[in-house]
DNA sequence: ACTTTTGCACCTAGGTGTTAACAT
DNA sequence: ATGTTAACACCTAGGTGCAAAAGT
């Protein structure tokens, strides 16, 4: 994922359905972005990998993106897909515009924050998610991602070019289509387009079955463009000739 | 003010400073605007007047809006200027985005609410706004407008494309600024350039003498420019010759 | 005759990857 | 060598009044 001095947004974004929760409760939704691992990695163009370089970086302010529609009913947020395609990326350790600050060549998980509002007075941009009673996060594994200043991969440039409305201007139509739908088919053959993820209950709710749910039946896809680029690279990539 | 089917925001939009709330209680803001009188009006182009032209159209679904920043603290509204430039207007009687429906050719009256949060559980964007212990309505006669479809006075189109970003495409450098400039020096003759309201305090919240106060200092123009057409043609217009 | 609608050119505002310059 | 920055062209998205067309 690209990160920036003046904050760049995630291209998928993340979003997500939820269900099961109380719907006459008030909840803030939340997300945070936390090191998968301590190292720094860099990309080795010859093997078309990423390489473990050394130890992280120091660690950075914490930020939370507090989904801008918090406070709200169980019921609103039930009722919607819950996007978070504002929150912004930064690589700016002093950044003063609330941006999730990230160290660049290091690899990151979103995570998904449910809070119940009587347990959410201590919810702020600049400080750590509570954890506890009435508070419960969500991780999608297939969301990990490497950060970077530029673009190593050219498969994620052209992938990314192709499906970001914003970067339009860069497409050469025909080509890049097809080299789309033939990563989408190679993707199909392995891999589940739709699958349901299960957590425990929040706690102070009615046990359900199905409390998280990320809709990736509509949008599989878009996940799979998030990912970190060492899992793309696994995909057969058909270069059409 | 102009008003389309599919809603047009109002320009310029109206702003507000709040003082005297407690700054730990949470309010909700909002904004209705209600008809001056009972009429319907045309407008006059040999007397450049608004007249009088029957009864006013069949009342229309009342619709309030929520600012969004709402619900907040009354230290997060305290410590901003409160702008409501995303409202829209629409003579749509069967709107369903949620935009305020008026009736063009009419007089109308912006108000300003103040909610403290415990009294807003029957706050809807599709119902009055509630009355009562906890709520205050604040109006601002210079903020007085007409509806329309397409403008009728030649000396409010030019205010509008000279002061709104988005219809600079329209300005003819050179003449309009001479325009505007001659019609802000008239308007300071006779009138203050600064006017501080002042109200009876809100239900439950000490009292203070300035409860609320426009920001005249910085935008009494944004105020001149946004009254009633037959306003402004009471005042001194020098056309630069 | 008057009012409203619709498509439009022209803007603001801001999200893209690119590229060359810069930093380390 | 490698990673970062800043200016840029090219987009999306949407707010303007205009003018011709359509209503009433």
């Amino acid at each position: 994922m690209i990160i920036t001095k003046a904050g760049r947004r995630m291209f998928p974004a993340m979003r997500v359905k939820i269900s099961g929760l109380d719907p006459h409760q008030q909840y803030y939704i939340a997300m945070d972005i936390v090191p998968v691992d301590n190292k720094r990695y860099r990309y080795v163009y010859h093997s078309s990998k990423w390489m473990v370089a050394g130890n992280a970086d120091s660690p950075v302010p914490p930020r939370v993106y507090i989904h801008p529609d918090s406070p709200a009913s169980g019921e609103t947020w039930m009722r919607q897909v819950i996007s978070f395609d504002k929150l912004k990326l930064t690589n700016n350790e002093l950044d003063d515009q609330g941006h999730i600050i990230l160290h660049s060549m290091h690899k990151y998980q979103p995570r998904v924050h449910i809070i119940r509002k009587d347990c959410g007075d201590d919810l702020s941009p600049i400080k750590p998610v509570p954890s506890g009673e009435g508070v419960k996060a969500f991780s999608f594994p297939e969301t990990v991602f490497t950060t970077v200043t530029a673009y190593q991969n050219q498969q994620i440039t052209r992938l990314k070019i192709d499906r970001n409305p914003f970067a339009k201007g860069f497409r050469d139509s025909g080509r890049n289509r097809m080299g789309l739908e033939a990563l989408v088919e190679s993707y199909a053959f392995w891999r589940p387009s739709l699958r349901t993820l299960t957590f425990e209950d929040i706690p102070g709710i009615p046990k359900q079955e199905d409390i998280l749910q990320t809709s990736l039946m509509v949008q599989w896809l878009r996940i799979c463009l998030s990912m970190e680029d060492t899992w793309i690279q696994s995909l057969v990539w058909k270069d059409p000739s």
